[in-house]
DNA sequence: GCGTATGTTCAAAAAATATTGAAACATCAG
DNA sequence: CTGATGTTTCAATATTTTTTGAACATACGC
């Protein structure tokens, strides 16, 4: 009753009033919300991409907002996420300007892609630091103990390096 | 400056006085530190197990309070957790109260016991959750698309499940 | 046993992160 | 072209997480 919405069909811009999510569906966002809580992906995105994984049907903008009840700033953010992690894909029917959002086909693709999102520049930025520090180890007294640890933190950095580009190809193109 | 130290080796409360980081030891803490944040370890945490990596001999905690410089209460936390996931130990040196750290021998081990306790109790807790929403699915009407993405997300959870004990020998008592 | 060196707890402060919403921007149907 | 629709941006706000520090517990050497 909060608008005197009128008649059935109202003219231009009824408000759409969307449904809230169902109880599985609520049950399905809080299963994503604490898989994303271990790498640090925020509930917002997290429930977005749980809603798309649940519909039958591409969603669009508006839906996302409105069932999730969320602001238009986080639907945003929280898409451009996803699409930056080539987690969601849009198609835009012709003769709308709206897009509509759907998942990547495979979840597990997308959780690699997000992984190395996270751990590669880590451990590419980590690299040099890890040679310094062994170098400035070894050149001053240190015992052999310490050595042996640190050599073998870099020794691990460096596959850890080599291995992760060959588990899935490399990130798309903007 | 700041007090009158006294002689060579003043009475009893000489404050010691800790050398602050080398700069490859502040580098290696830095490395830590973002591989810790990948998982949502704090900052300080990462800073001590580091700390401890770095040191020939085990380091009691006024040496990492007074070189980290950080407080008592982070310390102390900081500690256990570490002890909590098994990636420290303490030597009391006999005759004295004070206990002395180090890191456990594996890394590696360390590591997955920390995985396990992110990501086990999330899994165990979807497992019914999951089943809830597949069966939900299949009960009422919902598009095959949708009831075989959750299918598999099910068949997933439980193969994890199944994985993770076989990684590494189950947690230590207290 | 006593007294204090050693550590722990936890409420409050600080810092980091996430979310909101209104204004700016972009785009396309008309 | 142009105006309405659809989306992004970003400063302000809310929320969550981390750190601090002083009060409290503990136990060990004496």
């Amino acid at each position: 009753m909060t608008h005197p919405s009128s008649k059935l069909s109202a003219r231009r811009k009824s408000r759409p009033s969307f449904a809230p999510l169902s109880a599985h569906e609520a049950e399905l966002a809080e299963f994503f919300v604490r898989m994303a809580g271990i790498l640090g992906v925020p509930r917002s995105v997290a429930e977005i991409y749980s809603l798309l994984y649940a519909s039958p049907a591409a969603v669009d903008f508006d839906q996302i907002q409105g069932r999730l009840g969320m602001s238009k700033g986080s639907v945003s953010q929280g898409l451009k996420f996803l699409r930056d992690q080539g987690m969601v894909l849009s198609v835009k029917p012709p003769g709308s300007r709206r897009e509509r959002w759907q998942p990547t086909p495979s979840l597990a693709a997308s959780l690699v892609t997000l992984l190395r999102s996270q751990v590669l520049p880590a451990l590419e930025q980590s690299s040099p630091s890890l040679d310094r520090i062994v170098q400035g180890a070894q050149g001053t007294q240190a015992s052999p103990a310490v050595i042996e640890r640190l050599t073998q933190l870099r020794r691990w950095n460096a596959r850890a390096l080599e291995l992760f580009p060959l588990m899935l190809p490399p990130p798309r193109e903007s």
